[in-house]
RNA sequence: GGCGGGGUAGCUCAGGCGGUAGAGCAAACGGCUCAUAAUCGUUGUGUCGCCGGUUCGAGUCCGGCCCCCGCUACCA
């Protein structure tokens, strides 16, 4: 992409996901969404910083690792490879970076970040107290712990009562950051999204804020603290700042300038208050710009519940890839999906939604005009000199369809933008068949050979269009497609084509070559794979 | 307990500034035959969570109640 030097990218990413088992849908979800959205700004000629990511310290690792009797770095390495790297294939993505917490230029980096934060007196040594379970060897939460007899708390591993033990560690002055951050929520609304979120974490800091220990000392599968190293960091601070580490902080300042700040973290609901509240704290306290959006999708719920690995629901995602593909996949979390809410996910419906939007739809869409193409033409798109009041309805449809669609990304709708994209599809099947071409070629008449060349030309055209604004969504159907149409050698690559003109009729020069190819959407088989 | 969101056709959900309910999918019927047994058209259906109130009239406003979910700080 041709950017102009100094151009500040849009830099989107997914949280780096916890190494501590395999990949589910929700991680997934979360990935092919900030795919669609850095493919979406790479169509608009923007330059695009794509970063997702493994994070890989902290207890859980360590005792996974040590359950399955190797260290936490082989076991961490052995995850990455052939569990979390091969994922982001399975669904496509086009991340520009992956970055490990375990990484050099991470551990580095974070170190730097904390000792300055810690020379600038944000840093000061306290002690955490707290319930701690003395078979667990750990300090448990408050939220977790199982009510027993007469009040006592008791472990929900061990089921015996926990402890109150303190333990000396080192504290960021979080409070010190309510006010300032009421101020960001205030003066950029923007920045907490949706707007349920935002109001949720607004009631939250208005409680007021503790400072917040940030390192341990009971165990050392983490980054050592400069300072101090009988401690480590706590999972979650190293964690955060892989946004920065990643971009440069610190080593790089003319990348980091072109990259920093973050234009959208996108994250599930679970995590928001990490990344709206204590990540935005700490990069004031650091005096980095904070990221412009933090936006906080749902869960997928499977027969109504949150998916878990103990429910049974935690499904991976090539469980689905291999019976839908990977278009399929992507298209129908994002569109059956209102983004940003919750939304259930089944067997079923995704089979609904594959066969009558994608293979009815689309599919059969795009092979009945190339079939025609073929039948009547030869192949060679044909010109429309008969282009009349139903051309320009599909035309007006067509420029409606790219700019809401357009919008809807800016809004975070991306369900909205694949409904209007789909809603086109819909509108050219409709216009195909009420224009009945395959009567209109039982004349050789000039006008009837004008009329069919237009009908054939305007379903094509839509179809290029189609391509374009579902490329970022479905990138290998819609290659498929532009291939099917001869546009790339007309018009360059899929990806070069601006989704900022993908609206303006009468791009697909006549004279392309439409070949009728594999269909788009197969018919399923019978039986889901996975089932 | 407090705060917030939700309970609407078989399914997933819109509507929610009050005027006897909508979309998509599924189903039934009809048209068409270029196409992936495809496509297009037509059609139905709903005690709009429960009870009461205001109103000429209430999913839509008020009161009460029932159920589900989220937040109420250090599991990532």
């Amino acid at each position: 992409m041709a950017a102009e030097a100094g151009d500040k990218a849009f830099y989107v990413t997914t949280p780096i996901y916890y190494v501590n088992d395999a990949p589910h849908l929700g991680h997934a979800y979360t990935t092919v969404a900030a795919d669609m959205i850095a493919r979406w700004h790479r169509q608009r000629g923007e330059r695009v910083w794509f970063l997702t990511g493994t994070d890989e310290h902290g207890q859980k690792v360590m005792r996974s690792a040590e359950a399955a009797g190797v260290e936490p770095s082989e076991w961490s390495d052995r995850l990455v490879e052939t569990e979390w790297k091969p994922v982001l294939e399975v669904v496509d993505a086009s991340n520009d970076d992956f970055i490990r917490t375990t990484e050099q230029r991470h551990v580095e980096r974070v170190q730097r970040f904390w000792q300055a934060l810690y020379d600038a007196g944000h840093v000061y040594e306290g002690r955490y107290e707290g319930p701690y379970c003395v078979s667990c060897e750990e300090f448990k939460i408050e939220s977790e712990l199982e009510d027993g007899q007469d009040g006592e708390k008791l472990c929900p591993i061990h089921g015996r009562p926990v402890e109150i033990l303190s333990e000396t560690n080192y504290f960021f002055r979080m409070s010190a950051f309510a006010d300032r951050l009421l101020a960001l929520y205030e003066e950029h609304p923007e920045f907490v999204q949706p707007e349920s979120m935002r109001n949720e974490l607004i009631s939250f800091v208005r409680q007021g804020l503790q400072d917040l220990s940030i390192t341990r000392s009971t165990f050392d599968w983490g980054i050592p603290v400069p300072w101090d190293p009988d401690h480590v960091l706590y999972v979650w601070i190293d964690a955060l700042l892989n946004y920065v580490t990643a971009a440069g902080y610190s080593t790089n300042p003319e990348a980091f300038a072109q990259i920093w700040p973050a234009d959208l973290h996108l994250v599930g609901k679970d995590i928001a208050r990490f990344h709206a509240v204590i990540w935005p704290a700490m990069l004031m306290a650091a005096g980095i710009d904070v990221p412009r959006t933090v936006f906080a999708h749902g869960w997928l719920l499977v027969g109504g519940q949150k998916m878990s690995k103990t429910k049974l629901t935690g499904i991976h995602p090539r469980d689905i890839v291999d019976h839908f593909g990977s278009d399929a996949f992507r298209y129908y979390f994002l569109r059956a999906i209102q983004f940003g809410s919750d939304g259930s996910f089944s067997w079923e419906h995704m089979t609904a939604v594959y066969t009558s939007e994608l293979a009815n739809g689309l599919g059969n869409l795009a092979s009945r005009v190339a079939a025609m193409v073929g039948r009547y033409f030869d192949g060679t798109l044909p010109k429309p000199t008969d282009h009349g009041p139903a051309e320009d309805v599909i035309a007006e449809k067509l420029a409606d369809a790219a700019r809401r669609a357009d919008a809807a990304i800016d809004r975070f709708a991306l369900h909205e933008a694949l409904a209007a994209t789909n809603e086109l599809v819909g509108a050219v099947n409709v216009y195909v068949t009420e224009q009945e071409p395959w009567k209109v070629a039982k004349s050789d008449a000039d006008s009837d050979r004008a009329r069919l060349a237009t009908i054939l030309y305007t379903a094509a055209e839509a179809l290029r269009a189609i391509a374009v604004l579902h490329n970022a969504v479905m990138p290998k159907a819609s290659g498929a497609l532009w291939e099917s149409l001869g546009a790339a050698e007309q018009l360059g690559a899929l990806a070069e084509q601006r989704v900022q003109d993908a609206g303006t009729w009468g791009q697909l020069p006549p004279g392309a070559t439409v070949t009728k190819t594999a269909a788009l959407f197969p018919r399923l088989p019978e039986e889901p794979a996975g089932s």
